[in-house]
DNA sequence: TGCTGATTTGGCGGTTTTGCCAAATAGCTG
DNA sequence: CAGCTATTTGGCAAAACCGCCAAATCAGCA
């Protein structure tokens, strides 16, 4: 893989790893709904708000989320609207991959 | 978040993650024009075979990719088929995030 | 069984990520 | 400006991740 390439994949990975911890999926979802502002999401996640802050920061240098001023708060929101899509996608997935699994133990335990 | 949801977010998360480096993704890419054995996807990515086969057991673990041995050799191929959406999805997303961005420097030079 | 090729596993140093606390910044109101 | 609320930033210790080497498995074959 040259540099040029992989400097590619490097960026396509930084959205998958501002996506991949349980705290910011949480707060996507959460965003999928509606706007909100940093006291609510750090109520959501119930972390130290300064995590929250960070994790949010995360998700906004990746351009999943945007951020707005609005007074004393800022408010957050989805940005890259096909995560959600995505998101339906996974879970069924996992789902599918989940009754494969018991099917197949299953299977093994009764025969 | 209660440990119930908590574990739900885990589970999304590992999939995230699994994508989440740029070897890996370039594997994913591969694998989704068709199936490839271990010395394929090692010469593609250029690290030692143990590297790349532990990226691919990430990948195995959070169901994105499927293996069969196959006498020898080992083929792998994609089992999330809707990651390939999203690839599209997220590169044009982040071309037009970057469009945007070349927009405003340039408004904010020529001003 | 012994040999070879294909792949995985164990483990170690080095880098990155995480989460908390404390301190800094920013807007609002008196 | 002082004080209050909302949010971010700096920094540190713990945890997770990465890549290589060496060793272990596993299948096919003489």
């Amino acid at each position: 893989m040259d540099a040029k390439t992989l400097a590619l994949y490097e960026a396509r990975a930084q959205v998958f790893k501002a996506l991949a911890h349980p705290s910011r999926l949480l707060i996507v979802d959460e965003l999928m709904r509606s706007e909100r502002c940093v006291r609510d999401l750090t109520a959501l996640v119930g972390s130290d708000m300064s995590t929250v802050s960070k994790h949010l920061s995360v998700l906004r240098a990746a351009g999943v989320v945007q951020d707005e001023r609005r007074g004393s708060q800022i408010w957050y929101r989805l940005r890259m609207k096909c995560v959600t899509k995505f998101f339906v996608c996974v879970e069924s997935e996992l789902q599918k991959q989940a009754s494969e699994q018991w099917d197949l133990v299953h299977a093994g335990t009764t025969r």
